[in-house]
DNA sequence: AACTATTTATAAGA
DNA sequence: TTCTTATAAATAGTT
């Protein structure tokens, strides 16, 4: 069509281009758009020009790029988002797995009535409890050891604040 | 084109439609194709015909339809994957956020001397680690008491059948 | 972006 | 499906 035979090979003049491409996009969008209403096809089109635009296409049948290129995975039994996916699931179920041994951590640790303690099991948390217990306590001395140096110190600091002002007055005394 | 003039709507006919199909088709890829050759486009064009057929073509230049596909999430960064990405890291976030929690909750129960306990914070933790001492021990009782109840009834069980046997024995003894 | 001479696509018929 | 052909539609070159 059009004044001249038209050779298929790349059109080096970039204006031409540019104009041959604006042309025949509109032309190739329009019988795709015919072709889905005419014949009930669902199609897709995706198209880059060479300058990295997109522009795209797809039936009104067609919800989505997405949807439709699953379909097209399905159908072609190809691994697109497969791996993705499957990457995906295995690291959300070592999450979980993780998230439940420590939640039965806490809930053997709290002695929760669900669990189904065996003697020797709970004389191990027994040991275990004690310990901490211990723990806590000599973390308990340790802390208020810690308070009561704090406070002495404050308290010689203030006095010995007190002697020297209290030189200072008697020197004062002894001047005048 | 043609001898009459064609409404874009629906072709009923199914023949008609399919004829029309094939010819529809085979100029649609035609045309694709001397758009990415003339114009330097990368493109692609999935078609589902309406008995289900899958009829495909990509530019020379596109190396595969996943790939494309790729580049086309790329380049558009919206849709796509984004809402399934953000959920899942939403998703990843609050689990990390909960083995966290739990994570911590431990060390603190554990009394971890990476924890910064505080006096009060610390009577806390010694009041709940008597309270699940105390259910350790309500617990073994329990279940101590149990085996107990167990062990007498199988003795007492033990004692009856023998008992019973004594009878019999005796019951012989007195017949022979 | 428009125009239009010409090529190309295709509807209908075989 | 495939071919033929009259005719509609697309578009190359031009403005």
């Amino acid at each position: 069509m059009g004044r001249g035979k038209a050779e298929i090979k790349r059109i080096e003049n970039s204006t031409q281009r540019q104009s041959t491409f604006y042309k025949r996009r509109d032309g190739l969008f329009k019988k795709a758009k015919e072709l889905s209403v005419l014949c009930d096809v669902d199609l897709l089109l995706l198209l880059f020009s060479s300058s990295g635009k997109i522009y795209e296409y797809h039936a009104p049948s067609v919800p989505s790029v997405k949807e439709f290129v699953q379909r097209y995975e399905a159908a072609t039994q190809t691994i697109f988002f497969r791996d993705h996916r499957m990457e995906r699931d295995a690291e959300r179920a070592n999450m979980e797995k993780l998230c439940e041994l420590m939640e039965k951590q806490i809930r053997i640790m709290t002695v929760d009535e669900r669990e189904n303690y065996t003697v020797p099991s709970l004389e191990v948390l027994e040991r275990n409890l004690e310990t901490a217990m211990e723990r806590v306590r000599k973390e308990m001395e340790h802390k208020i050891d810690e308070e009561m140096n704090y406070q002495e110190t404050m308290i010689r600091e203030r006095q010995e604040e007190g002697y020297s002002l209290c030189d200072k007055v008697g020197l004062f005394e002894a001047f005048f």
